[in-house]
DNA sequence: TGCGGCTATTG
DNA sequence: CACAATAGCCGCAG
C-alpha cells in the first residue's frame, strides 16, 4: 500500500524478511529511497548508506534497482550489496536486445507499443509548459507510460518523486517475475535472473577496484617493444618515423608507402614480387624467409600496435597511480550474454601479463574452466553418449574413441559443429559425430535452422537471443543465402556460448558471495577463468572455495543429476600464483 | 563526423 | 581464420 515519504525506513526493513524484494534508488544528491510492499521511505544524507548497508547485513533483502549505476553509486560509498534484482538485466535476459532507458523496459514489460513511448520534448519558446496544469507531476501516462521527463531525471527533484522511483521500481520488477514465470523453465530462468542481477553488482564492483597492475613492469614491456615513452610530440613523430623507415629502407627507394593502410601495404608487397590476397599476419609468416620486407613489416605491426593499443597512453589513460588497471564491465553484452569490458581487460596480449602482479602480502588463485563449451552442450541437449563423455578430465579422449578418430581430429570436429563449420576436416568427422551425439547434433542443428529463418531463440538458462528480419533487399540470391548461413551459424554458437556464459557468471557470483569471509576478491572475468585476489593467508581456503563454489552451481545447473540421470562433469584447473603470466600449478 | 573494412588481441 | 568481443587507423560518403 501506498503510505508516501516519510514513513520510518528503519520499521519498513525490519518487517522485510530476506528474499522478499526492497525497491531501492539512490538520488544524486545522496538521498535514498526504499520501497516495500507496505510503503516508500526516503532516507537523507548522511545517514542513508549506512541504513542501506545495515538493512543488507541484517535484514538482506534482493534490492530492486534500475541498473548498474546504482550499484556503482553505492559501491563508490563503499556499500557492497549481497542480493540484486537489476531490472536492465533481467529486462535483456527476458527480451534480448540493448534497450536499457526505463521508458523501454517499462513499457515492454506491460506490453505497450514501443513505437509510441513519450519523447522528451524540450521547452522552447513557441511550446511553453502550461504552468496551471502541472501533468509531470504523475510518473505514469494516461496510455500506462513513464513519462519521458521522468525518465530524463525528473525523478530525482523532490523526496516525493526518488520515492515514486523506488515504487516504480519495485512494481516492474513484480512484473518481470511474472513474465519470468511464463518462460518455458521459470526456476531456471528466475536462477539466472537472480545471478545476472548479482553479476552486475560484481561490475560495479570490478570497476572500481581494477586489476593489480605493476606499473613499472607495464612500462619496461612497453618500452622493449615500442621505445621510450615520447618527450613531447615532435619526439613521437621521430619515434614515428624511424619505426617505419626500419620497413622502407627495404622498399624500392623514392617510394611512399603507409604502412597503417593495407591497400598500400598489399601495393609495397607487389613492388618486392609478393602478391597476396590480404596482408594478415598469419599469411605473411609463412614468406618471411622471401624478404626482409616482410620480417621488418611482422616486426613492425608488433611494435606499431603496442605503441598504439597498448602503449604510453593506454597506461595513462587506464592505470591508476596506485596500480590498478580499471574499464568499464558490462555484465551481458552482445547477443549471447557474455560479459564485456573495456581499457583491455579481455584481450590483454600475452606479452603484457607479467605486468599482472598480487598486491604485496596478496596472491592470485587463478581458475580455469575446462572445455566448457562441448560440456554445456552435452548439459543442454542432455545427449547421454556425450554426457557420457564428460566424465573424463580430457572428455576429447572418449570423444575421438566414439568417433574412431584422433584426439586433435575429434577436437576439431566438436569445435567445427558448435561454430557451424561445413568445410575442411571438421566437417568430415560430422557425420561420426551426428551418428555417435545424435541428441547433441539435432540440438545445434535445430538452433541454426530456426535462426537462419530468423526465428528469435532462447538459451538454457532463458535469455532470448533474437535474430533480427531477413534482409530482403535488391541483394542475389546467393547473398541472401551467405547471410542466412551466417545467421544460423550465429545462432547454433550463441545457444553453446549463451548457457556457457549463464554458467560461468553463476561460479563468479557464488564466489564473489562466499569470498567475503576469506577477503578474497574477484578482480577479472574471463568467460571461462576467474582471477581472484586474497590475502596469502587465504589462498589456499580461497582455492577450495573457487573449487566448492563450481561444483555447487553445475550440481544446480546441470538438470539431469537432479533427474536422477548422470551428471555432467565440469571441471577447473586452479593455481595460486602471484602474477599471471606465472606458469599453472 | 560517422561508418565499414582491415588488422590485432583475447576466450 | 568457423563463434564471440574491444580497439585503432584508413578511406570514403555525406
Amino acid at each position: 500500500m501506498w503510505q508516501g515519504a516519510g514513513v520510518d525506513a528503519a520499521s519498513l526493513l525490519d518487517r522485510a524478511t530476506p528474499g522478499p524484494l526492497v525497491g531501492l534508488v539512490v538520488a544524486p544528491d545522496g538521498a535514498v529511497a526504499i520501497a516495500t510492499g507496505d510503503g516508500v521511505a526516503v532516507i537523507e544524507p548522511p545517514n542513508a548508506f549506512e541504513t542501506v548497508a545495515r538493512a543488507d547485513r541484517e535484514t538482506g533483502p534482493r534490492w530492486v534497482i534500475w541498473s548498474q549505476s546504482t550499484a556503482s553509486a553505492l559501491v563508490a560509498e563503499g556499500v557492497r550489496l549481497a542480493r540484486a534484482w537489476d531490472l536492465v538485466a533481467v529486462h535483456r535476459l527476458l527480451f534480448g536486445g540493448w534497450e536499457s532507458d526505463p521508458g523501454s523496459l517499462w513499457a515492454r514489460a506491460q506490453d505497450l507499443p514501443t513505437d509510441r513511448l513519450p519523447v522528451d520534448r524540450a521547452p522552447n519558446l513557441f511550446d511553453q509548459p502550461d504552468p496551471a496544469e502541472d501533468a509531470s507531476a504523475l510518473a505514469v501516462t494516461e496510455a500506462g507510460y513513464l513519462r519521458a521527463e521522468w525518465v530524463g531525471g525528473a525523478w530525482a527533484e523532490s523526496s516525493e518523486r526518488i520515492a515514486e522511483w523506488a515504487r516504480l521500481a519495485l512494481d516492474l520488477a513484480q512484473r518481470q517475475l511474472t513474465l519470468i514465470d511464463r518462460l518455458p523453465n521459470p526456476t531456471r530462468a528466475l536462477a539466472t535472473a537472480r545471478a545476472e542481477s548479482a553479476v552486475e553488482l560484481l561490475c560495479a564492483e570490478l570497476a572500481v577496484d581494477g586489476l593489480p597492475l605493476d606499473r613499472t613492469i607495464a612500462t619496461s614491456i612497453i618500452e622493449a617493444a615500442a621505445g621510450p615513452r615520447p618527450r613531447d610530440e615532435a619526439h613521437a613523430v621521430a619515434i614515428r618515423a624511424a619505426r617505419d623507415e626500419a620497413v622502407l629502407r627495404h622498399a624500392p627507394p623514392g617510394s611512399h608507402f603507409d604502412l597503417r593502410s593495407p591497400a598500400q601495404v598489399k601495393s609495397l608487397l607487389r613492388r618486392v614480387g609478393i602478391e597476396v590476397a590480404d596482408t594478415r599476419a598469419w599469411r605473411l609468416e609463412a614468406l618471411r624467409e622471401d624478404s626482409p620486407l616482410v620480417d621488418a613489416l611482422l616486426v613492425w605491426r608488433k611494435a606499431e600496435r603496442m605503441a598504439t593499443t597498448y602503449g604510453y597512453g593506454w597506461l595513462d589513460e587506464h592505470v591508476g597511480s596506485d596500480g590498478r588497471l580499471r574499464g568499464a564491465w558490462s555484465g551481458a553484452d552482445g547477443a549471447a550474454g557474455r560479459m564485456t569490458a573495456t581499457a583491455g581487460l579481455h584481450n590483454l596480449p600475452a606479452e603484457l601479463r607479467p605486468a599482472v602482479v598480487a598486491v604485496p602480502g596478496h596472491v592470485f588463485v587463478r581458475a580455469d574452466l575446462g572445455q566448457i563449451e562441448p560440456r554445456v552442450l552435452a548439459a543442454v541437449s542432455g545427449d547421454p553418449a556425450l554426457i557420457a563423455s564428460t566424465a573424463a578430465d580430457d572428455m576429447y579422449v572418449p570423444v575421438a574413441r566414439d568417433l574412431g578418430v584422433d584426439r586433435a581430429t575429434a577436437k576439431v570436429a566438436m569445435l567445427g559443429a558448435m561454430y557451424g563449420q561445413t568445410t575442411g576436416r571438421g566437417a568430415q568427422a560430422l557425420r561420426g559425430l551426428q551418428r555417435s551425439y545424435p541428441v547433441a547434433m539435432e540440438y545445434l542443428e535445430s538452433s541454426d535452422r530456426a535462426a537462419q529463418v530468423g526465428t528469435d531463440l532462447r538459451t538454457f538458462g532463458g535469455r532470448l537471443v533474437r535474430m533480427g528480419v531477413a534482409n530482403a533487399n535488391a541483394t542475389s540470391e546467393r547473398v541472401l543465402r551467405s547471410h542466412a548461413a551466417a545467421r544460423g551459424r550465429f545462432g547454433r554458437n550463441a545457444m553453446v556460448q549463451g548457457a556457457a556464459a549463464e554458467l560461468f557468471k553463476q561460479w563468479a557470483v557464488t564466489v564473489r558471495a562466499r569470498g567475503e569471509l576469506l577477503d578474497a576478491r574477484v578482480v577479472l572475468c574471463l568467460h571461462d577463468e576467474l582471477l581472484v585476489h586474497v590475502p596469502d593467508a587465504n589462498a589456499e581456503a580461497a582455492a577450495a572455495m573457487v573449487t566448492e563454489c563450481l561444483q555447487e552451481v553445475a550440481h544446480r545447473w546441470a538438470p539431469h543429476q537432479a533427474a536422477g540421470g548422470p551428471s555432467v562433469r565440469f571441471t577447473a584447473e586452479i593455481s595460486t600464483i602471484g602474477c599471471w603470466a606465472d606458469a599453472k600449478g
